[in-house]
DNA sequence: TCGGCGATTCGCT
DNA sequence: GCGAATCGCCGAA
């Protein structure tokens, strides 16, 4: 079952995260369905300095980041590197901008479409375990900024089991040395022992 | 308008 | 373990 709207709506952004894992990442491109388990997930508040809507004054809007004002249910996808996208969940109401970044996905779906989309690798668990690997494994590029995870091109399905905390593993966010104090923040939260967590 | 740099990955050493 | 790849965003001027 697909996830609903008022999953996405929910106000607090690192329960948000916690709950996606061990749901289920989909795309549909041309009729063929690729997707995987929710592994690895990072919160990311307006009100701290790793989230790209973080103002000294407040909420800070810009033509990149205006998709994370918008309400619970959409997708914030950006380019890093010059080379990479990373898919996020836009969460909570209108005007507050919470996203949850999704890190890493265990293969389910479409194994095969996803290995020829990543090219030639040499360790099958390098697939999907990290945020630029899986969008490109699913086909995810800047034209999905903005979509609804309510649609069929893109969403996420609760398998109706309950991840239990003593499986989940919360650590400091990657990649966010310029937050400062706020990098120290555990909202990376990780299945753990799953081989597809990003190292 | 300009220049620094990033929520990363991969290949080479 | 280290550095290149590669480009759009964003703050400063």
């Amino acid at each position: 079952m697909k996830l609903p709207e008022s999953f996405y709506q929910q106000t607090n952004v690192v329960k948000v995260a916690r709950q996606l894992l061990g749901k289920g990442l989909y795309t549909r491109i041309d009729g063929e369905v690729t997707g995987g388990i929710i592994v690895e997930t990072e919160a990311y508040s307006w009100k701290e300095r790793g989230s790209h809507a973080y103002g000294p004054q407040g909420a800070k809007r810009t033509p990149r980041n205006a998709i994370m004002f918008d309400k619970g249910g959409h997708t914030y996808v950006y380019l890093i590197y010059g080379m990479h996208y990373l898919f996020n969940v836009v969460t909570n109401r209108p005007d507050v901008a919470d996203a949850v970044l999704i890190r890493a996905i265990e293969p389910l779906e479409g194994v095969e479409i996803m290995k020829a989309r990543r090219g030639k690798l040499t360790n099958p668990f390098h697939l999907t375990s990290g945020p630029g690997k899986l969008t490109k494994a699913l086909g995810i590029d800047r034209k999905w900024n903005g979509k609804s995870l309510l649609d069929n091109e893109v969403w996420i399905e609760d398998f109706g089991r309950k991840t239990p905390s003593k499986n989940i593993e919360a650590s400091p966010r990657i990649g966010i040395d310029y937050a400062g104090e706020d990098a120290k923040l555990p909202w990376r939260f990780t299945l753990k022992g799953n081989r597809w967590v990003s190292k």
